[in-house]
DNA sequence: CTTTCTTTGCGTCATTATGACACTAAGATA
DNA sequence: TATCTTAGTGTCATAATGACGCAAAGAAAG
């Protein structure tokens, strides 16, 4: 059961996040199960006093994922009064996940703030769960198991706000391997966006920013003609991001 | 003397509103001056215990403007601990804004949610000051007075949201009156941006978005030739809202 | 070893969007 | 009446986009 110190967190607030991650052309986010109950739940958690709010979502990643510098985003925060169900706390003392004491505290009305952040797929060699969780696993976006209070609208929130990135910033450098080929940044593309891109086209927009370098090297041993590797021009990449690809204006 | 039930908020947490209106080709924004100093501040206020936080951001500005139906979207939380000064709290009873038994409260870590709002300059009569403030004025963003703790920078964070949002949708119905010249509406586009634009191409751009019903009347009584009027047509104008324009992919 | 199949890489072409700018019309002012 | 400023329309070269063809590379099948 989980002990916390109330006393050193900021009242009324939390964090979630939303991790994304590639892999097998799917698009997947980090789910914590909460023990012996199949009821999923963000890496989030509560604030402390002493701690900016983007050091909260950072530390609770790094837990989770074992991982550094992180690609974190603020995305929305969300404070409706519906979060705030007595039901909730109920339910994580009958299941023995919580201590009885702690009910005045999880029945506070929450305003939690969301981010997301982008991760390597592969770089999360295993997921470790919290202090009331028994498994920290990928999920599929379109595929998610039952989720705790508002949390499925939050990842749909964060998918959102993502795809609206795309559209106007380059993606990929934090979710995909060093190098990679056409076909998987496509992909990566088409899984965010959930729609299907022309690959000739897509090639030659994406090599029209100027933010990949040919690495002259060639995945092998795959089927079929070795395509090509690259990588991101790091430069290029966060200069591009700075200035904003396909503004209107 | 500002008397607040601090019992009846969320403790930890605060609203700010971002009022943009658009007056004589200058972007404004809507601010209070406290009473007795030259120290500027954003509305917003403590989130009432049982009160969505976009309710309270928009009962807010009904109390400072008049208005309802105001177009008002969240655009960042800012939690920074630096934003808790113990100073700022003494600053305030010093200067016999509040009562000396609210110290504790004003100097909670607060957190506050930051939403803009866009309105129509003529349509608020006179903005109200609040309990605090004897003052409350329209100020162009490019020459604010000082503001309290980090107003500041929140209007510029909510500067530069507004501007990324023109990029991908249309904006003006919310800060133009209901008619408006082409020209009008060019000015609101590059006051926003910054920038200029050439005005026989802003006029083919933004009439290929389908968004415009020309009126067939004109503005009269002004110099040189008179100018045909337009509206927004808000069918087609909130489509493109949701579809929004100038996707990249 | 040759054929088949799939994916990669490069290119074409018609259409549309964009940036730069010229010209005319309307109406106020000199 | 001439002049000046703003409005409205159009042109033109260039760039970006969408749709799609074709050949080369390499694995797999015969």
């Amino acid at each position: 059961m989980a002990e916390i110190d109330t006393a050193s967190f900021v009242p009324s607030l939390a964090i979630d996040c939303v991790v994304f991650g590639f892999h097998e052309n799917e698009l997947k986010v980090l789910l914590l199960k909460l023990t012996g109950v199949d009821v999923w739940a963000l890496p989030g958690g509560f604030v402390d006093k002493n701690k900016d709010l983007e050091k909260a979502a950072i530390d609770t990643l790094e837990v989770r994922t074992g991982l550094t510098d992180i690609f974190l985003r603020q995305f929305h925060t969300f404070g409706s009064i519906a979060r705030n169900d007595p039901n909730h706390p109920k339910f994580l003392i009958d299941k023995g996940l919580i201590s009885e004491d702690l009910f005045d505290w999880f029945n506070q009305r929450f305003v939690t703030i969301g981010f997301y952040a982008l991760v390597e797929y592969s770089q999360v060699k295993e997921p470790v769960p919290g202090p009331i969780s028994e498994a920290c696993e990928w999920c599929s976006v379109n595929d998610l198991p039952p989720l705790m209070l508002d949390h499925q609208e939050i990842v749909e929130k964060a998918h959102k706000a993502l795809k609206r990135e795309l559209s106007y910033q380059p993606i990929g450098l934090n979710l995909l391997p060093n190098q990679f080929t056409m076909s998987e940044l496509q992909a990566l593309y088409e899984t965010i966006l959930e729609t299907q891109l022309d690959r000739r086209n897509f090639r030659r927009k994406i090599l029209s920013y100027g933010i990949l370098k040919d690495t002259k090297k060639f995945r092998t041993g795959v089927a079929h003609k070795a395509p090509a590797l690259y990588e991101f021009d790091v430069n290029a990449y966060k200069k591009a991001s700075q200035a904003g690809l396909n503004m209107g204006w």
